[in-house]
DNA sequence: CCCGGAACCTGAAGGC
DNA sequence: TGCCTTCAGGTTCCGG
């Protein structure tokens, strides 16, 4: 699922393609993907400007155009954008080509229609729905204290909520937990300050590490190339039930549901209830793999 | 405001 | 083999 890493390294692997491209044509097979009723503004908008550049706020993406709008592109759960040449079919599921000069397209492919792209004049707009950047200077340990006090919703759930943070959905939310050793269900401010301070090293050590390895491929997702992410091969916890035993004590992994997400974790690594020395310091000593 | 659950969507996987 | 049900989850909406 393209969460945050994902998005970034769709960023940045189309960033040098596109820019300074200039927006040809637009083919739309299956029209749910652009708000209704705005066909006919959306190309007459869209259509003719050269791309400027490429943003990232959270799991958004938006193509700046020379015009000052954005063309704001939302990938939800399967949703893939592939460089491609001008004169390539789309394949199976492709939902939208975006042509550009010089004989290329960005090809939209999303098997399940939850993906949308609509036009912006700027950003702001983003940004009144979203909360702080995981990965920026202003995400600081003393913020994520602010953002979790006297919330009584599992810590799982509040690390979805993109009005706290922006860019975290399920793996990584699960990831970012094993990591800190904070167990999924414990209310978002009944968590010390020395764990908000280690799930905020979490949260951030996690993201750098999936944008290093350009995301997880573990269902659709594939690079602007076509190439997969390899981030799902770190993963200790999401994804992992199917009788995979916990890296570090080797006790079966486990699965509740939080806010209907499939949500896994170590239940050895992560104590249900607060205890300042045992689960954090045994799982910490333990070095990955 | 806070919290939890349903709806959207469709392919994959599991049950019988 | 095949039909049917369930599961997957980002976001938005709704009810308590």
């Amino acid at each position: 699922m393209p969460e945050l890493p994902e998005v970034e390294t769709i960023r940045r692997e189309l960033t040098p393609h596109i820019t300074g491209r200039s927006i040809t044509s637009l083919t739309l097979i299956w029209k749910g993907i652009i708000p209704a009723s705005s066909e006919e503004g959306f190309r007459a908008r869209l259509i003719g400007q050269e791309i400027t550049g490429l943003y990232r706020r959270g799991k958004y993406l938006a193509i700046r155009l020379a015009s000052g709008d954005s063309l704001i592109i939302h990938l939800r759960m399967t949703g893939s954008l592939l460089l491609k040449s001008g004169g390539d079919q789309p394949e199976r599921f492709v939902r939208a080509v975006i042509h550009l000069d010089r004989n290329i397209s960005i090809h939209f492919r999303d098997p399940r229609k939850f993906g949308l792209m609509w036009l912006c004049q700027d950003t702001d707009s983003l940004d009144k729905k979203l909360g702080v950047e995981p990965l920026e200077a202003s995400f600081t340990a003393d913020l994520l204290a602010s953002l979790l006090k006297n919330r009584k919703a599992p810590i799982k759930a509040l690390l979805l909520e993109q009005k706290l943070i922006a860019g975290i959905g399920n793996m990584y939310a699960d990831e970012s937990l094993f990591s800190a050793g904070i167990h999924p269900l414990r209310p978002g401010g009944s968590l010390s300050k020395k764990e908000v301070k280690r799930l905020h090293r979490s949260i951030r050590k996690i993201l750098r590490a999936a944008i290093e390895q350009k995301g997880a491929s573990v269902n659709t997702y594939y690079r602007p190339g076509g190439e997969e992410g390899i981030a799902q091969f770190s993963f200790r916890v999401a994804h992992r039930l199917g009788g995979n035993n916990c890296s570090v004590c080797d006790i079966p992994i486990e699965r509740v549901t939080v806010r209907n997400r499939g949500t896994y974790f170590c239940p050895a690594c992560q104590p249900e209830v607060k205890t300042e020395t045992s689960g954090d310091h045994r799982h910490k000593q333990k070095a990955p793999r």
